[in-house]
DNA sequence: AATGAATGAGCTTTCATTCAT
DNA sequence: AATGAATGAAAGCTCATTCAT
């Protein structure tokens, strides 16, 4: 029995849907609102700031979401490489779970967000805890220059969900781990 | 001796401009105009559709820079591997040269534009426009596998950039063939 | 020993300044509430008619005061001109207390409020009850015209506190009762 | 022939009239444009600032009117105190002419405006010109003290209006000479 | 009596575009 | 071809108020 979401879940939710389909700018608040089932002035309770609270939530909520499946795909592995096939497999599945306009989540909550404020630090520092994360993975599994294995792998991941994106083809991601070796 | 340029030129690199640092939905058709210094009535003499023409232009003149750049990199080049290495510092020198907000241009071209109209798909085909040049030079240079070799070097470089541009480093693209061998 | 003040007083005050040096438009019930250090729920339960009750409270906690004002410094005055002159001495006082945007506490009371209801009226009866007040005390002094003595106090200080705004000044007032003589 | 207005005066005109009547706070944007029968969008292209630049404009254009009153009442005028007479009347003819909620348009247009941006700098130094207008006035007429003729032409002016407004009689201001004398 | 979440009408402003000259 | 005024839909946000606990 899952409790009902409360408003700011389903706020955050909504915004980190349609802040990566379509990115920040191209998303209304009220789009917000609308997929949220949440009524106009009840943004401003939950987030003071507007919409630029709401790229601050959804890009949390997205770095954790990210941070999960890091470890559900490195926790089992027996090594870095396989813990990075599995992990590229589970990205080509959420790749395909939002049919059109994927957007790279981990891009699209990085780089597109309100330009005043601190968000620009903010998502730098969600990276950075997001590039720790695989390092301590890659340094657990013993591998070699464990920090510099987690950004090559950010580095692949980006990069290959940008041509899987363009192609509109999952398997970018899938034959990733073939192209690393 | 350098014309100087029409007033389509102007704005068409106002907008390459615009679009890649700030995004085309953050980007105002006002502040292209006044960073063109092009009076308002004059934009849809020559982009009929407005912003989605702009938006058209940018993304092919901007094509037609990295094309150019892959040419300069891999023209005088030995091999594939020295030809990588000269197109990845050419790269940093041009992520440098913005100081801020360094969209990769690519990404930035392919990915923010209209939703209408068939942007996304002129963009898609300008990507495999850039994807066959860079083969092709790969092939001239006696790489094996040339398309694949032309593909990994563009999810390289588009993950790269996104690390540089957290980062604000633009070492991170210089040390990339580094890390490729 | 002071008792803590109620909830409704807390309110009427932060109204009181509030409108006084913003304007009953230009303030918030937000700010009232946040000023007084009253929760958000709170308000109804002591105003059930909202920002118009507080419009009211407040004008009434004004008019007391300017009607203790006039007492303190008329009610030892061995004539009419010596009590002015502690009038507007007292009232320069009351000037310098809120150091920016110094509404007169007359005039804010009197016009600015809610359109609707008989605020207008309500205000009105307040001036007359002050004029009849000071009119009072010029009588008592033995005044000749005591009633036109009153309004033509009232006329002046109106116009110094004008003034003495505008200057951001309170020696506008302090030198109103030469000005008279 | 009077000459069509241009959009600027007529929305100048219709703000500055609103403002008078309702306060600055108290009126809508909307309000201003249906009055100046000017559509939303135009607004903004005149008046970058929106309201503010409204509220500055109307201001510019209230003292205009102020001083012209002033000439016409002390051109003519053979001494000082038949020049403020006339200049009494004008302006309870000026009061009469909106028949509801008369702010002076003096006040209105000094206290009541966007609190940032220079406005209350900028309407302090309206008002010092207009003091400045009558004192040249005095001086011309051979009234000793001119400068403080005019602030107390002012002061009263000012004042009576205030009562004037709280009696909803416009003859407080053609008595006003009489008080002075 | 007290509380914080909820509510939607209304606010000012920005936008890409069109029009008249 | 060039220009600046005009346009209204839509944007993000604030508001006083009501509701459920």
């Amino acid at each position: 029995m899952t409790a009902e979401p409360t408003t700011r879940e389903k706020l955050t939710l909504a915004a980190a849907e349609l802040f990566r389909r379509q990115g920040y700018h191209a998303t209304g608040v009220a789009e917000v609102l609308a997929l949220a089932g949440v009524p106009k002035g009840s943004l401003y309770h939950h987030f003071p700031d507007g919409k630029a609270d709401l790229a601050r939530a959804a890009a949390d909520w997205t770095a954790d979401l990210i941070a999960r499946i890091l470890d559900d795909a490195f926790a089992p592995a027996p090594d870095w490489p396989q813990g990075v096939a599995t992990f590229c497999h589970k990205l080509a599945r959420l790749f395909e779970l939002a049919a059109e306009a994927n957007a790279c989540p981990i891009s699209a909550l990085l780089f597109d967000g309100p330009q005043e404020g601190g968000f620009r630090d903010h998502a730098a520092a969600l990276l950075d805890r997001l590039l720790a994360h695989a390092g301590a993975h890659a340094a657990r599994l013993g591998a070699p220059d464990p920090q510099e294995k987690g950004e090559t792998l950010l580095i692949a991941v980006e990069g290959a969900w940008t041509l899987a994106r363009a192609r509109r083809d999952s398997d970018v991601l899938r034959r990733l781990p073939g192209r690393l070796a």
